[in-house]
RNA sequence: GGGCGCAUAGCUCAGCUGGGAGAGCAUCUGCCUUACAAGCAGAGGGUCAUAGGUUCGAGCCCUAUUGUGCCCACCA
């Protein structure tokens, strides 16, 4: 029953078709099972208008990763996916498309004909990064594919933000919030980037009332005059001690301000005199409540001066700045311009510098939420891979301050309070009212939506059916590993633990796999301004999603950046190419038709060196995945399948295929098992090839996605073979470098003669230096009789090798190179005698260390042994 | 100002709880050996940033220094 696959492995012809089976089985689709243990992720969901990128496919991968492991292992493994409304991004992108097509705002449409726009826009391309999340082979339940704005989700954060309204934990009030006039919505901090920016020091003369003289201010922010209400020296500054309370005159305004004291103001920087402008500065808002200062808000929403700015108003700040400064200069006032980098705060969405100002907004009391949320951190309920980004979080949470919430937008939760047109009453429901419950008047519901982040952050268990207490619920919750990168802990990962403890009384999930950026080949952040982004779906069009994953998945540790190279990419290709190759080489040889273990009397020694190799394998391969060492896991199963399956074990049993009988049944058997249970192991992080192959082999079961993960197997573990089949390995390896070295052309077979106190494991080995090492006759002896003297000799452990090279022999060189060698032993053996004698070492060490070196030890020994007879011989 | 990383072969990076350094790519040599030239066999190349310390033993643990990156923070 042999079967001819084609020469190259072409992912094209096979990931369509594979997955859509795959779907059609229903192999993704995770229902409760209560004779298996449930393992839950869910995605972070992806922006529902975005497109893929190498972020989300690093992060798809890694997910996949685990949770087709899982499914192996016996779990009931379930991936909720969906997509995230994304307030402001979406949004945006929808008014720019208005704007381009159509030119029109969206207050040009007004609120309800615009929303209907933006859910046209999401039925259009909302599905497309989900059909991209797909051409990865992800096996997400996608009967279970959830929006943070479908109902469900919709009914689970009307009944949060009423349950925090009611325990006081959501309130109104107007604060310092830091401002996009892009976006024109309130941000929260979290959403705010910092960057230094160059920038002037500008010193200002402000003049007393009577005319008794002037302090000097210095502010990065001229502009802002026009709203100072104040300005502020140190209590205990000698220079201004005696002037506070006194009064000021706002130059180019004219208002009059006092001199106030506070503890805020650093006597050592700037002049020590500060200008408060409470609406625009936080630090001048808390002065300004100590102090009972009007606040003046002198910018409009749009970022242009308010009215309050008399002449300036109307102007763009970056205008009314420069005209300010220059009326300050004609009029006087300005002292001297100082170069002055400092942090200015921009919009993580749009880039505009934000501005902070004061305004009525909602706000989640955090201090409170924080508690718990620490505790499970602090005592190891929920960890993070790797550790050390429990710091980062717990510095946040231990200064987190309190969140706020709305937006001044239209796309997203409407936050559910309601206002009395009446009597004034604010009320919260869960329900759209339209009368009073209190006077019965009208009411109107509040204008504003809820953070994207707020739905976000009730992922984990509102996609599994709460507020409802649903039997899904109550057996996938809590997930088990949360995937994500560290960029978003802030945003994301910590609010879903503060909610998820708040109101389900548990902890969202168990571990948070953090993993890095990938970066460009350079180390750039990959950005579309840069258009330095790979796209992920090119690489799968042209090398397949296996070699992506492969990719993604090598080389990367927790929580570090990686580089993406093309390089890197075709490397992950050609070793799918190999196990493609090595597979066709199993199945032209094949004519068993089920795939089980020989009788473990008839292995040889190189089958039982394989199988003990793939068992341990199986051991460090599962245990690499328990600990989300996905990176070493995958490289351990490279090696293997590389060097130890195709490199030596295939060659090693070519032979037994020249001959029919039980031997080359045996091979065949070996084969088959190594192969399929190798590519068990393997088909987490490759599924597509791995299943492919898989279907071609002797198994049985449907799909090899639904195979059992293979367990370590104590009765394959034959160490004497192993050990003796390395030093068989290493003769070969000896023989194949002097050739090399020596220049003998590989078409040219010598005799090989293996002199050897061993002579048992050295005659298993015989065919293999026929094969292997180009011996046209490997000779096995006791002694030197028959050996040519200038033969070239090699020294392996446990035997010497000669080769009866004699036209080729240079005997000068043959000597040099054995010198060498004797330089070389000499060496190991004067370290490890010196290490043997050191009493600290052979009192101390492990005697299992200690016994290693004395091994080593003899085996130089004998091989420097060897090497001086060589050389005698020679001369 | 605080916190967290990183520094290992020419390049990009692995290296788990301390027991004499690995991979991929690149370079050099020789091979179209019927699974694979997207391949095979071999080779060269590293005082593991620097200086101390702990230890019988340090790439790994501790301290300091240098370089570099990121995060947080209200210095007008």
């Amino acid at each position: 029953m042999a079967k001819e696959l084609p020469k190259t492995y072409d992912p094209q012809t096979v990931e369509d078709r594979t997955y859509k089976n795959w779907v059609e089985k229903g192999y993704f689709h995770t229902q409760i099972d209560e004779n298996k243990k449930p393992f839950t992720i869910v995605i972070p969901p992806p922006n529902v208008t975005g497109q893929l990128h190498m972020g989300h496919a690093l992060d798809e991968t890694f997910q996949d990763i685990i949770i087709r492991t899982k499914r192996m292992q016996g779990y009931a493994a379930l991936w909720v996916p969906g997509t995230d409304h994304a307030g402001i991004a979406t949004q945006i992108k929808v008014e720019e498309n208005l704007r381009k097509e159509e030119g029109l705002t969206r207050y040009d449409l007004g609120r309800d004909k615009f929303l209907e726009r933006v859910w046209d826009w999401k039925e259009q391309y909302g599905s497309r990064i989900i059909s991209q999340i797909k051409k990865l082979g992800c096996s997400c339940d996608w009967e279970r594919e959830r929006f943070t704005m479908d109902e469900g989700c919709s009914k689970a954060v009307r009944e949060v933000f009423v349950n925090l309204y009611e325990k006081g934990l959501i309130y109104q009030g107007t604060r310092i919030i830091n401002w996009c006039p892009s976006c024109i919505t309130a941000l929260s901090d979290a959403e705010v980037e910092y960057a230094e920016q160059p920038g002037n020091f500008w010193h200002i003369r402000y003049p007393f009332a009577d005319g008794s003289g002037e302090v000097v201010i210095a502010t990065t922010r001229p502009e802002t005059l026009l709203g100072d209400t104040a300005v502020a020296v140190h209590p205990d500054d000698e220079r201004y001690k005696a002037l506070v309370g006194k009064n000021l005159i706002l130059p180019l305004v004219g208002r009059e301000i006092p001199l106030i004291a506070d503890e805020y103001v650093d006597k050592e920087f700037g002049t020590g005199c500060v200008k408060i402008t409470p609406a625009h500065d936080p630090n001048d808002f808390e002065v300004g409540k100590r102090h009972n200062l009007p606040e003046i808000r002198m910018l409009n929403d749009d970022a242009t001066v308010s009215k309050e700015g008399g002449v300036y108003a109307g102007l763009d700040r970056y205008e009314a700045r420069k005209k300010i400064v220059a009326d300050l200069e004609a009029q006087g006032y300005l002292v001297k311009i100082e170069e002055h980098s400092h942090n200015v705060g921009q919009c993580y969405r749009c880039g505009t510098t934000v501005e902070p100002i004061t305004s009525k907004q909602w706000f989640v009391k955090m201090e409170p939420l924080a508690k718990d949320a620490i505790r499970v951190v602090e005592d190891r309920t929920v960890e993070f891979i790797p550790d050390r980004f429990s710091k980062t979080y717990m510095h946040w949470m231990e200064n987190v301050k309190d969140w706020c919430i709305s937006r001044q937008l239209w796309w997203g939760h409407r936050i559910p309070a309601f206002y009395c047109q009446d009597c004034g009453e604010t009320t919260v429901s869960k329900e759209d009212i339209t009368v009073c419950p209190k006077c019965g008047g009208k009411v109107k519901q509040d204008e504003d939506v809820l953070d994207t982040w707020f739905s976000s952050a009730l992922w984990p268990f509102s996609t599994l059916g709460w507020p409802e207490k649903t039997a899904d619920l109550d057996y996938f919750y809590p997930t088990s590993v949360l995937v994500t990168g560290y960029d978003i802990i802030f945003f994301w990962v910590a609010r879903m633990i503060v909610s998820g403890l708040e109101h389900v009384n548990e902890a969202p999930f168990k571990h948070i796999y953090i993993h890095g950026l990938v970066r460009d080949s350079q180390g750039r952040k990959m950005s579309k301004s840069l258009g330095n982004g790979i796209d992920p779906l090119e690489i799968v069009e042209k090398y397949g999603a296996d070699a992506l994953r492969f990719t993604l998945a090598t080389g990367n540790s927790p929580g570090n950046d990686m580089r993406f190279y093309i390089e890197r990419v075709e490397a992950s290709r050609n070793f799918a190419n190999k196990i493609w190759n090595a597979s066709r080489f199993v199945l032209m040889n094949l004519d068993i038709e089920k795939n089980e273990l020989p009788d473990l009397d008839k292995l040889s020694i190189e089958d039982k060196w394989i199988l003990s190799k793939y068992n341990t394998l199986v051991k460090e391969v599962t245990d690499n995945l328990e600990k989300y060492e996905l990176g070493i896991a995958v490289s351990k199963l490279y090696d293997f399948i590389w060097d130890e399956f195709c490199d030596w074990y295939i060659e090693l049993v070519k032979p037994r295929f020249f001959e029919k009988g039980e031997s080359n049944k045996t091979a065949q058997m070996v084969l088959t098992y190594v192969l399929s249970n190798t590519l068990k192991l393997l088909h987490p992080f490759m599924p597509f090839i791995t299943e492919e192959i898989w279907q071609a082999l002797p198994h049985e079961g449907e799909s090899i996605m639904i195979s059992d993960f293979p367990v370590y197997n104590e009765s394959l573990d034959f160490a004497k073979a192993e050990k003796d089949m390395t030093v068989i390995m290493e003769a070969i390896k000896g023989v194949r470098n002097i050739r090399n070295e020596m220049n003998v052309p590989p078409s040219k077979k010598t005799k090989l003669y293996i002199v050897t106190e061993n002579e048992k494991v050295f005659s298993l080995g015989k065919v293999f230096f026929e094969k292997l090492a180009s011996a046209s006759e490997a000779i096995v002896q006791s002694d030197k009789s028959g050996i040519p003297e200038n033969a070239v000799s090699v020294i392996a452990e446990g035997a010497e090798l000669y080769l009866p090279v004699d036209e080729l022999v240079d005997k000068e060189k043959e000597l040099e190179r054995l010198t060498k060698e004797k330089e070389k032993l000499e060496g190991e053996i004067k370290r490890v005698e010196g290490k043997l004698s050191n009493k600290g070492f052979t009192d101390k060490a492990p005697a299992k260390v200690v016994e290693e070196e004395r091994q080593k030890g003899e085996k130089y020994k004998e091989m420097l042994e060897k090497v001086l007879k060589s050389i005698e011989g020679l001369k």
